[in-house]
DNA sequence: GAAAACATGTTGAAATTTCAACACGAAAGG
DNA sequence: CCTTTCGTGTTGAAATTTCAACATGTTTTC
């Protein structure tokens, strides 16, 4: 358990709190600490959902199964980070994804009501957790607006230079590595693995970038299209 | 001024707030008022901004400019909607965006941490605007990921439909109106507007609903694909 | 260190989308 | 009431994407 600790130290929703905290804070949040194994169901599909959860260590996925039963898998949770929280401060009745355990590992479940809650002891806290919350939630929406500018896109190119053009504004710089291979990029796109290997072979021989598997570098030429 | 309370009054981050509350909660927030004339700059891009604007009356556009100089709106906001509310939580240095006004109108501004402070005052209704900002941010959160979930389908036909089995979900019936016009729909799918109508009429020759306009009635046949 | 599994690039045919152009009826404006 | 504008549907050609299949080099596994 005391391990665990360090990860919750660098959880963004825990920001700003003193390390020596953490355990009074656990208690008065009345935190549940859940063992899940591979392909456990940490939270099912359909479920009323007022709790998030943090992961402790392995990954959990929040998986949509549509329509027709193809499952897709929404997003990802790696320890140190939080799930959930959307769900559980709309007022979604039913919870339309499932959150499954990609591996083995565990999580730690804490009642939203119990943030927002100002309890009988100081206060304190409770402001920094809601700032943190509300930091959490607003800095997703705004990582979905940017995926949908750049999906938003018509064309494979499109795309990929709307893609690569931010990174190169996010991160600084003309050169960059971006988190995906190629099938995640493809995903994030949401384009063809091979219609996106094509169209980066295709950038490279009209001089426009270069690459090397995740490693990209723009020429002065991109940003003149 | 005062027939702008009652636009408040149905302003989802008033919700559960008394009206005759309303004018003091307005003083402690430190609420400017301010009157736009169409086209008129409300946010400007670039700008740090850790406020949140209510639209009183009138109509504001979120207007985002790419790398090729293309605008496209991103969001709009009218009577009684919240805007700007996500780059405000977090700790988006400069706003990627542009905010102006669709046409004349009058906004209201309001300091975030206006509202997250408590202040010297009984602190009972800056809980209850934190709820319903975390409430309003949570549920647009969804909103956006059902979108991307929409989109990410890879066919016009598969997009329309994901659109419209979710909507006659979320609306509780097989027929129903949507809120889109041909082009509306189609910018949101993301698709072309001439595509998004041939396969309308080819699901209509298909039986597999039926429709006039932005009423659509599924059939059956539809949930057996 | 060989074999298997994986990631990436390549290619051409089939399917789909985009684009431009026009038809038509309904609504709006004078 | 006539004219214009708007929203929608239709169509065919051009452009693009998807799909399936395979080549190649790299990493993993035993």
């Amino acid at each position: 358990m005391e391990k665990f600790l360090d990860v919750l130290e660098k959880c963004p929703l825990f920001a700003g709190i003193a390390p020596r905290e953490m355990v009074e804070i656990l208690r008065c949040l009345e935190a549940r600490f859940v063992v899940m194994q591979k392909d456990d169901c940490v939270l099912q599909e359909g479920e009323t959902v007022f709790q998030i959860g943090i992961v402790l260590h392995g990954v959990v996925q929040l998986v949509r199964t549509d329509y027709y039963g193809n499952r897709s898998v929404v997003s990802r949770a790696e320890q140190g980070q939080v799930f959930g929280e959307a769900y559980a401060f709309s007022d979604a009745q039913a919870l339309p994804i499932r959150v499954i355990a990609e591996m083995d590992g565990a999580v730690l479940m804490i009642n939203a009501s119990g943030i927002i809650a100002c309890c009988s002891n100081a206060c304190a806290f409770h402001k920094t957790l809601i700032h943190n919350l509300l930091h959490l939630v607003s800095a997703e929406n705004l990582m979905l607006h940017e995926r949908i500018d750049i999906t938003s896109q018509r064309t494979t190119r499109e795309k990929l230079l709307a893609y690569l053009l931010n990174q190169a504004k996010v991160q600084g710089s003309d050169c960059f590595s971006i988190p995906f291979d190629r099938q995640g990029l493809a995903d994030y796109l949401e384009v063809e693995r091979s219609g996106l290997s094509a169209e980066i072979s295709k950038l490279r021989k009209e001089g426009i970038l270069e690459s090397e598997k995740s490693y990209f570098h723009l020429l002065k030429s991109t940003l003149e299209v």
